[in-house]
DNA sequence: CGAGATAGTCGTACAGTGTGCGAGTGACTA
DNA sequence: TAGTCACTCGCACACTGTACGACTATCTCG
């Protein structure tokens, strides 16, 4: 088998204190969280470590190869329930809520996510107990690929945009009430000869943020878990 | 109200002959859709108009505000049917296929479109559209708000992980059929010990990639389009 | 104990990036 | 004819990812 980067393991312990991937892993974490992926360069990873910049390479092949484990990283953190635990319905919505705060965790995922297929080991296994939990079910093997797939592309997708407008109120630096009421402004405005937009926007807005977003979020869930629940019973 | 790069048009007619913000834009959509966003710089773009990098930098303030406007010109290239012609539910497919093919000749929109909210002209002509469409089906106000960004939503997440699979394809510049088959190889390595995934691999490996993936986004959309119809029944 | 291999660090350098600044140029208006 | 406006563009700055090769500290083997 090629070796890959999720393959490749420290074989012994380290002679002296020196870099590792782990280490490197976290602090790149950390940077990410704080200032998105415009924000990491691998120069001030390294100063974030005390280290040059070109030592980083000894332990990871290319940024892109960093940014990688990084997302496998994240993959790591969503939990799955078994199905014996909740039943398929519920445990497919408290996965459908883990897998959105994650993102809402690392708001930069989105923004790297969709250039890349997930094939890490973290990927894996979360889709080794999502298609148990969905296999629950009754779906036929094929549906159950399907189903998961839906899920998750409906959550990921849902999720991406909401992290889109919470950055942009984030880097107004305003406060969300101020940043608001601008974009029913702006959008009005802008909106001036479509009436529904008008309209959907006054609405939107009409309560605060987070519960709005929260809102949208489990209404399409709830309908796309109604849609598929349906296929089961027939 | 304030200036934005929505607003800012040409004047009058240009005395000599000089490049547009059409041109730009124009060009710049080629070349995106031919090298990616990696493959965008001012520089190149200049070139290839056969003129100075920052000569660019007089008709757009910045390549972020030359971004967005290509956006919204994707924006432009989706139909909505009007309610009347179609129904709702046929209309709302008809939708989501429009939006899925717009990505799909637009690879790289997903990278950028998650970094910002649309609210270009054509986001919000998109959206009245929209709106007026999910209206017709009878949802109470609210819920074609919610409706609609929870079908945009799903289209743009399925098909945004459907764009990484396909560049990833395109990149490693073998043919589909060998590119399937050392997926399969490899993720059956990395799936070792998963046996659903490795099932799973199997599965969706055994048809040509064109057809598997349509089928998914169907798939999908037709359970997503029966939870909300359930909801209007009520 | 000495020699060589191994693991890891890092300074330098290269080719690129977005874009601010200010000088320049051609056409139109007064 | 003078002046202003619309537009172009070379230069420079600060920054990026990363290839290369020199360097050193530790471990292994004889």
């Amino acid at each position: 088998m090629r070796e890959t980067i999720w393959s490749r393991q420290r074989t012994a312990a380290p002679a002296r204190e020196t870099l590792s991937r782990e280490q490197i892993v976290k602090m790149a974490m950390l940077v990410l969280d704080e200032e998105g992926v415009a924000g990491l360069s691998m120069r001030k990873l390294a100063a974030r470590l005390g280290s040059g910049a070109t030592s980083l390479y000894w332990h990871v092949p290319t940024k892109d190869d960093l940014v990688d484990l990084l997302i496998d990283e994240v993959w790591a953190e969503i939990d799955v329930p078994e199905p014996e635990l909740a039943g398929w319905r519920s445990g497919a919505l408290l996965f459908g809520h883990s897998l959105r705060s994650a993102v809402l965790r690392h708001p930069w995922l989105p923004e790297v996510m969709y250039t890349r297929p997930s094939v890490g080991p973290h990927a894996m296994a979360l889709g080794e107990r999502g298609l148990v939990l969905f296999g629950a079910a009754g779906f036929s093997a094929r549906e159950v690929d399907l189903a998961m797939g839906s899920v998750m592309s409906y959550v990921l997708g849902t999720v991406s945009a909401e992290v889109a407008t919470r950055e942009m109120v984030r880097k107004s630096g305003r406060s969300e009430e101020s940043w608001v009421s601008e974009l029913l402004e702006q959008a009005e405005a802008a909106a001036g000869d479509y009436p529904q937009m008008r309209e959907s926007v006054r609405r939107r807005t009409s309560t605060d943020l987070d519960s709005e977003l929260t809102a949208n979020f489990v209404f399409g869930l709830d309908a796309l878990l109604d849609g598929l629940e349906a296929r089961v019973k027939k």
